[in-house]
DNA sequence: CCGATATAAAACCTCTTGGTTATTAAACCG
DNA sequence: CGGTTTAATAACCAAGAGGTTTTATATCGG
């Protein structure tokens, strides 16, 4: 179930690609509506998508000529999954907080609710 | 006060230099301790360890001819933090978490001392 | 001082990245 | 039908990343 790593944080690791996800957290948007702000080709921008989507961090749909992009966050769970082995690292008191989230988690899951696909 | 996201995304993209951090949460090591595990040149991992200096994730000391590293995981933390914008994207029925976080943050601040070690 | 140890630096190579422009493909509109 | 919009593809290029081997620099331990 890993995402894979090394492709999110590679994804991550471009300013633009980071302001592309601020963006897509306000909500869905085409290719153009996303190129709009930068100083770059739209092929460039079309570059910058689909490295996040092999890294599994936006989807598209299609409607006519357009395809809607979509925030998908799933890798970035992973991300924190892993950066929370290093948390007492840099704020030590707070390390019981995991046990306490843990907690809270396994308590949300034995009640159903809805999902992330 | 921002460490650079770029630099600290780009270094945590490459799975040696995540392992060499992961090695490091253990306890400080030298560089042919770091070095040991991996199929590669002593000069490959040298590079990598400043690849990870530069982004403030590792810091070194020197006991005699020894430069022994150190994780600061500093940088990890803006990380986190950055993700945090996007988390009830992936989890939206634990954003209340968010909240209940800061209010234990702010109420362990108020208390001083009684803390974990 | 001499040799071994520990690490950095240099020079080099190849593959990837991030960008460009020009072209193509598909679906709308009139 | 023909033209316009939206996006992807292709071909290309410069720069950077990740690796190598070889060489240099400190520093220890006799």
């Amino acid at each position: 179930m890993h995402t894979d790593l090394d492709a999110t944080f590679a994804a991550l690791a471009d300013p633009t690609r980071r302001a592309i996800l601020t963006r897509l957290a306000a909500g869905e948007a085409t290719v153009t509506e996303l190129a709009a702000p930068f100083a770059m080709s739209q092929p460039a921008i079309s570059k910058h998508l689909r490295v996040l989507e092999r890294a599994g961090l936006v989807s598209r749909g299609r409607v006519a000529q357009r395809r809607p992009c979509r925030l998908e966050a799933g890798p970035l769970r992973d991300v924190t999954a892993w950066l929370a082995a290093y948390r007492d690292h840099w704020a030590e008191r707070y390390q019981h907080l995991d046990d306490l989230l843990d907690e809270l988690r396994t308590a949300e899951q034995t009640e159903p609710g809805g999902g992330t696909p």
